[in-house]
DNA sequence: GGCACCGGCCAC
DNA sequence: AAACGTGGCCGGTGCC
């Protein structure tokens, strides 16, 4: 192989003849810093196998990438990278280049790696893993600013090599294990992912610090009042003489507790919440609890996160961030924000703008009917009516107008629960009802949803026998299973009748993430945020009614694609704020 | 001081 | 006691 260094913007036009007739080109960026936002690229590393060009972009203007970046952006060639999502938020923002049809050689060994925790997967992992080659990654954290040295440079046109003979492997193994599927979709999600991440999402924070500031005194007082009285039951004293308690200690609480006679084993809410209806001490703990809850994890932590600049929120979407396929975010978690309006409405549109928040209604199980094929569960979602309802109606032999709400609720209970594998126990304590009746409930349901029942046997005998789940595209989820294990055993039965449908319904927020992206071209309009079966948008006031019928549009249209037998609902709201 | 673990709890 | 799946994050605690 050669390498052509690049430093002048002379040079592009030649980059762009060597790149042309290529079907594939590696591509890889060496940047001054993780954060688009605090760094630069130095590096932009092009590689046709044969041939690696090494652009300088110190040196290089960005009017001088106009057609490198109609490669870049276009189907042909496919570009191949480790981790996409990274090079393609590096590219938008400082070179205003999009990525077309790509390949992730970290995406594709996730994948491949079925969930396996024990896996590794950068680079120099996959690379030996897949290759058998030991990749030097020791001058990836090098500085990048100065005058580069020849192992550098070397360094990075390596990186951008090895892309090309990597792809071709994954394909093989891709295609042994059936994930084409699975791949086509994750991978046309990175750059919805990328641009998400870009974006992030608006927030208000003069109205959240106002919140914090009365979170603050309400569990000032609390706090004063239950170390006095928790304190004096320990009998711990401060300098001063003045009780003392760590109130976010639960072994200290426990304790105290103890010797106030109220006699709990664990601090936790459900354990706690029975005596609170009698003991106020035992009440205002919660309170305190709760309010300790909110302001630690979300209070000042959260305002830290704003971006004094544009008042937005960074967070970083991990696109497979579960093994069952699920995204997770994380610092912050975007995905866990208390459902309170106090909360919620901080995060919102900036001035002018409007969010269009779209959910998939009950995705989940819709899936388990899809799975199960079960005629009553179909039916119920083919007719449009309450399945919760419809399911009580059937489980308790009245009118469906005559379903009483703890009908309704323990049908919810037992239609939910049971997709995470839940046994008679769970559901006794759930709905509050003996044992023996929970079963007598189990028993019922599984008369009235003979296919589901089924379907759920089936899907734990699967998991058990064949170590493996699959999601409707073909995501694998594989276990190691110990027999002898009587827990994890157990364990691996319920992942068995969960994993599938979590992960199904992964693989249709994904689909749409990508339907929603491309649609909205030509909108003002962005996404800013995923949870689960959630997506939500931020668009200008005027493009709000267009972006809610082209989000509602590519939701359903995911879904249906994924699942073919039951009808997919999707709610859309718009909203100054993220309120639904 | 950093790390791992735990109890606890937020979201879907 | 724990109890139905997936995460992330907090403060406390104990260890090196």
């Amino acid at each position: 192989m050669t390498i052509q260094l690049v430093t002048s913007d002379a040079g592009v036009a030649g980059v762009v003849t060597g790149l042309q007739a290529a079907d594939y080109i590696g591509v890889d960026c060496e940047t001054t810093h993780l954060n688009p936002r605090q760094g630069r690229i130095r590096l932009l590393q092009l590689s046709t196998g044969p041939e690696t060009y090494v652009l300088d972009l110190f040196n290089v203007s960005k009017p001088a990438l106009g057609p490198l970046g109609e490669i870049l952006a276009g189907d042909r060639p496919v570009k191949i990278l480790h981790n996409a999502k990274f090079d393609a938020k590096m590219l938008r923002h400082h070179a205003g280049i999009g990525l077309g049809r790509l390949f992730d050689t970290y995406l594709a060994s996730r994948i491949l790696g079925a969930g396996d925790p024990e896996r590794h997967h950068g680079l120099a992992d996959v690379a030996f893993r897949y290759l058998n080659q030991q990749l030097d990654k020791s001058f990836q954290k090098t500085d990048w600013t100065g005058e580069l040295t020849e192992g550098q440079l070397k360094y990075a046109a390596a990186d951008a090599e090895i892309l090309l003979p990597l792809r071709s492997r994954l394909v093989e193994e891709i295609k042994r294990e059936r994930l084409i599927a699975a791949s086509r979709v994750e991978f046309e999600c990175v750059v919805p992912t990328a641009e998400m991440e870009l974006t992030g999402i608006y927030f208000d924070a003069g109205r959240w610090e106002s919140t914090v500031d009365d979170l603050e005194g309400a569990r000032a007082i609390l706090e004063l009042d239950l170390t006095g009285e928790l304190g004096l039951a320990l009998g711990q004293l401060d300098l001063f003489g003045h009780p003392e308690i760590n109130l976010n200690s639960p072994a200290q609480v426990v304790d105290a507790f103890h010797r106030l006679g109220i006699d709990v084993r664990s601090t936790r809410e459900s354990e706690l919440a029975p005596w609170a209806a009698r003991s106020p001490v035992v009440a205002r703990f919660l309170e305190f609890r709760g309010l300790q809850k909110l302001l630690s994890t979300y209070g000042r932590p959260l305002l830290e996160r704003v971006d004094a600049e544009t008042s937005r929120i960074f967070t970083d979407f991990h696109q497979i961030g579960t093994p069952t396929g699920r995204f997770s975010s994380s610092e912050p978690s975007v995905q866990q924000i208390p459902n309170l309006p106090e909360i919620r409405r901080c995060f919102c549109a900036p001035p002018g703008g409007k969010l269009v928040i779209a959910d998939y209604s009950q995705i989940e199980l819709r899936i388990l009917a899809d799975f199960s094929q079960d005629p009553r569960m179909l039916e119920a979602f083919h007719a449009g009516v309450d399945l919760h309802r419809s399911t009580a109606s059937q489980m308790f032999r009245v009118p469906i107008e005559q379903v009483t709400r703890d009908q309704r609720s323990a049908a919810k209970q037992i239609n939910f629960g049971l997709m995470y594998g839940m046994g008679a126990g769970a559901l006794a304590s759930r709905i509050d009802v003996p044992l023996p009746e929970a079963e007598r409930l189990l028993a019922t349901y599984f008369q009235v949803y003979q296919r589901v029942a089924e379907w759920l046997r089936s899907a734990a005998d699967t998991a058990l026998h064949t170590g493996h789940i699959r999601t409707k595209l073909g995501r694998v989820y594989r276990f190691r299973v110990d027999h002898q294990n009587r827990e994890q055993v157990a364990m691996i039965q319920r992942l068995g009748k969960n994993a599938p449908i979590q992960g199904t319904s992964a693989d249709i927020l994904k689909r749409a993430m990508r339907l929603v992206h491309d649609a909205l071209v030509g909108i003002d309009a962005r996404i800013v945020n995923c949870v689960h079966d959630e997506i939500v948008v931020e668009s200008s006031g005027a493009d709000a009614e267009r972006t809610a019928e082209v989000l509602r549009q590519g939701m359903v249209t995911a879904g249906q694609e994924i699942i073919e037998t039951v009808p997919i609902e999707v709610e859309v709201k718009i909203s100054e704020d993220w309120q639904k």
